[in-house]
DNA sequence: TGAAACCTTAAAGCCACTTCAAGGTCAACG
DNA sequence: CGTTGACCTTGAAGTGGCTTTAAGGTTTCA
């Protein structure tokens, strides 16, 4: 199977595959004649679970660790579960602050409700005032621009 | 006043506050004989606009054009309250996405109780099968990791 | 034969900064 | 007067997790 091929199969891209292997987390490919990388069915399910850890949010860091128990199956899973345990407090911790945004967002939005001009606009005098909030916490979940803006 | 000055003021660092010049969202500052970058409480009310827009997760480019209707207080407010709505959408739906990822590695979590070898870990386990989700939303709120991982 | 679909590499771009390197300025202290 | 140390200057590179671009090589099919 060629670097296409799995990336079709694996629901990802060829290049995000290079970046993988440059990184480390991908086993270094076969070549062809012609120098095509050449995977079989172990860099697939690899590929997945890298795939499946980063749906979760995971880093990359991340990831390498969980891959190193994959890889040494006879080590204690201790290291594992605490890893789980701090991701899923910081996906809590964002969830929270996201929601504390979206109130403040929110109650701004209700300060201007027609179109008026700028100066009268409660959003950007609202803006002006606010008071600048201390306190983002020690949390590693993003902001709000991780994807593409399609919409 | 001097850049460190206006950083601690500001409550933000010196090196950001040149990113933003060279951004063009600060007016460049005048400078003093030793050529120190001179600034006003003009330049403290728009930085701290800014740092307010950014802590609401807003980003530069957003910023940007509220800077805009700012300098323009004749102009029609239609756009900001625009702007403001999809950004309302984008953290509401960033919300849910956590959400849906948070009872996911919960889930994940409850696989393994004890410390094992990694080869019967529950939780390595469920993560080489749990299928590939897909349809990531046409959301920018980004994922777990924006923010150094003090804790 | 030749065009299209695939593959290769290395490098640059994205965002919102932060960090680094190498130096200049200024006030205070001995 | 010299020097220490806090502050400032610039430009370049680094961060993460890719994506995009450029410039080409290979394979397949008509």
């Amino acid at each position: 199977m060629k670097i296409g091929e799995l990336a079709r199969q694996a629901g990802t891209n060829p290049e995000t595959i290079r970046y993988y292997e440059r990184e480390g987390l991908l086993q270094k490919a076969g070549r062809s004649d012609g120098n095509y990388r050449i995977y079989s069915s172990a860099h697939l399910s690899r590929l997945n679970f890298i795939r499946r850890c980063r749906n979760l949010d995971m880093t990359l860091d991340e990831i390498h660790t969980l891959l190193h128990y994959k890889d040494a199956p006879q080590e204690n899973c201790g290291e594992v579960n605490r890893l789980l345990d701090e991701h899923i407090e910081h996906v809590a911790r964002r969830i929270t602050e996201l929601r504390a945004l979206e109130s403040e967002l929110q109650r701004l939005r209700d300060n201007c409700n027609d179109e008026t001009r700028a100066a009268s606009c409660g959003i950007l005098n609202g803006l002006s005032e606010t008071p600048l909030r201390e306190g983002k916490t020690d949390c590693h979940v993003s902001g709000t621009h991780r994807w593409d803006d399609r919409s």
